[in-house]
DNA sequence: CATCCAGTATATA
DNA sequence: TATATACTGGATG
């Protein structure tokens, strides 16, 4: 009974993410499997490369609306990696998060591309002052991240603060748009 | 209800 | 600089 999505790969510079598609738009984008772990273990990679052929046969399949959606992520994630701003962004269906967490991943949204905020900052333009760390329990739900620009929110005092898919991605993301921290 | 947290200001050494 | 602590509100089970 859980939400169907349409599941494809993007293939990118910095290794293979995945998008998931609901009717609505883009509804989740994963970070590549991290590669530290598990040496000889090939089964990460046979599965991959298995989600791929699935992927492959799906992509015929998909209606042509979430297919043009998905250039769309294509095309946005690559100029984010590359540290420009994307020109388009896809449809996002952000409604499965609450309330808060939707007032929160709007905030992000309108943070543009090498600049940054704090924790408090958020929390203060969504008029809860003092759920500041509520705002990072909700930076780390975010379902799409990198197009919603979670790793523009900062600690105070310029301090890095914490990244889900992994400080190494927040440090990257921001190194690439020119931020300083 | 209890527990967990991607936080922050303050105090202290 | 670093560590400790109190306080905080939202999500989760």
């Amino acid at each position: 009974m859980s939400k169907q999505f349409v599941e494809l790969p993007i293939s990118a510079a910095d290794g293979q993410f995945v998008a998931r598609y609901s009717a609505k738009g883009l509804a989740e984008l994963e970070f590549p499997p991290s590669n530290g772990r598990r040496r000889g273990d090939k089964s990460q990679i046979s599965s991959l490369a298995k989600s791929v052929r699935d992927s492959s046969r799906r992509l015929l399949q998909v209606p042509d609306e979430i297919h043009n959606w998905h250039r769309a992520t294509e095309t946005a994630l690559e100029e984010i990696l590359a540290g420009r701003a994307p020109k388009n962004l896809p449809p996002l269906d952000l409604s499965g998060g609450t309330e808060f967490q939707q007032a929160v991943w709007r905030e992000l949204r309108k943070i543009s591309r090498g600049k940054t905020k704090s924790y408090g900052e958020i929390a203060q333009a969504i008029g809860k002052d003092r759920a500041v760390r509520a705002v990072g329990g909700a930076c780390g739900a975010n379902p799409v991240p990198v197009l919603v620009p979670c790793h523009r929110v900062l600690a105070a005092h310029g301090k890095i603060g914490g990244f889900g898919g992994g400080l190494d991605w927040k440090r990257k993301l921001l190194a690439r748009e020119g931020v300083k921290f």
